[in-house]
DNA sequence: CAGCATCCGCTTTGATACTG
DNA sequence: CAGTATCAAAGCGGATGCTG
């Protein structure tokens, strides 16, 4: 809330979205879509809720994001980003690049929840989808389900679940990403205790091929 | 300091460099270069010296900048990016790209230096040279100078002065902004109360071509 | 129950003064 | 020049209570 009263337009921006708590709030609105507020205090662990109550009051009244009040009868008011709020994906991936690396050395106390892994796997698989037939995969890792969708030459990734997934994986997240990643092929994913059903073919329609399979990972 | 613990890539870099001024001592590193104390502390105007030095001690620690003690006669040391701290440049960037707007609406008592100006006309004139001969031009609108050096392709914004510049641009920050976005053409801007000398031919080296002549600017 | 507001103890920040 | 020391003010985290 406090200025930096800088003529610069990076100062300008953190004098916005600077605060603490308020770029993950973003984060949410974007690989969750539209929440409400119990949403996101449940995407947001160890937020006060009297802070979350102020963020979006700050982030409503800058612009980034709109509170939509729902009809009357029974009802609940959704949170979405305005089309400004949308142009800060890339100052979170940005940050998301440059955090990846961090996540080697993570306390296995760290909070997770699933709709985290959006972003990144959109990251790693965008542009490497192979031709061929749109495949669905299931990723199984935290409190709900994500699906891979690979669909023509572009991978969409969304929290929800199928009853007809070609493939389902279910492990760590840090597995999950490797193997995403190209770090890890399947096999050395399932040694290190992935689980894999389903058809592998399906797999590999996303996954980029593996660049090293020496790599010990952690978990 | 206080992570917020979570299995997110994008929370763990804002554990990192989400503390309020930390991102703006990575924007002195990366628009001034290796800094001594006190460079720092003059293009952080407001920041409270225990800050800064608490911050320092931070951004080492996490391997985002080195501290270099200097040869023992008379000296001083200089702290600069590692290729880790290098690496935030695109966090940098997206947050100047989604905060330029911003700055039109910005009190005119804002503190201001002039390689603040680095990456915006950077990001500007990436890619905008012209073939031709090599130029030089020096923007007079701050503390000191800077230079837009304009060479083959590419072109880099400096601090700095030269004697023989080809142009000289002498006017408000917002105007200089303007001009060198092509929201405004030379002719414009200086009826705006922008001081232009030498050769127009060298400052349409690197200038875009004016997009609206008719988008009146404050200041 | 969703969506806050209030209160309280603790930590961080900001401003200034002082030191090797 | 390059910080440390000090202290008041603001911000944050956690718990609880209120309202439709």
């Amino acid at each position: 809330v406090k200025t930096y009263d800088q003529f610069c337009a990076a100062a300008r921006a953190l004098d916005v979205v600077g605060d603490r708590w308020t770029l993950l709030i973003v984060r949410e609105l974007l690989t969750q879509g539209p929440c409400r507020y119990t949403d996101l205090r449940d995407g947001l662990p160890g937020i006060a809720t009297n802070l979350l109550a102020e963020r979006l009051r700050d982030l409503q009244r800058n612009g980034v994001i709109t509170r939509e009040e729902a009809p009357p009868p029974i009802a609940t008011s959704l949170f979405r980003l305005t089309p400004r709020g949308e142009e800060l994906r890339p100052v979170i991936e940005a940050l998301g690049l440059w955090g990846a690396p961090l996540l080697q050395e993570m306390p296995k106390t760290a909070a997770f929840r699933t709709h985290w892994l959006v972003l990144p796997l959109e990251r790693r698989l965008r542009g490497r989808a192979r031709s061929g037939p749109p495949v669905t995969i299931e990723v199984q890792t935290g409190d709900r389900p994500v699906l891979i969708e690979a669909r023509g030459k572009d991978v969409h990734v969304r929290p929800g679940t199928t009853p007809n997934a070609d493939a389902t994986l279910r492990g760590t997240p840090p597995l999950i990403l490797a193997l995403m990643a190209g770090e890890l092929d399947l096999d050395s994913a399932c040694a290190q205790g992935l689980e894999f059903e389903g058809d592998r073919e399906a797999l590999a329609r996303v996954q980029p091929a593996t660049q090293s399979q020496t790599s010990g990972l952690r978990r």
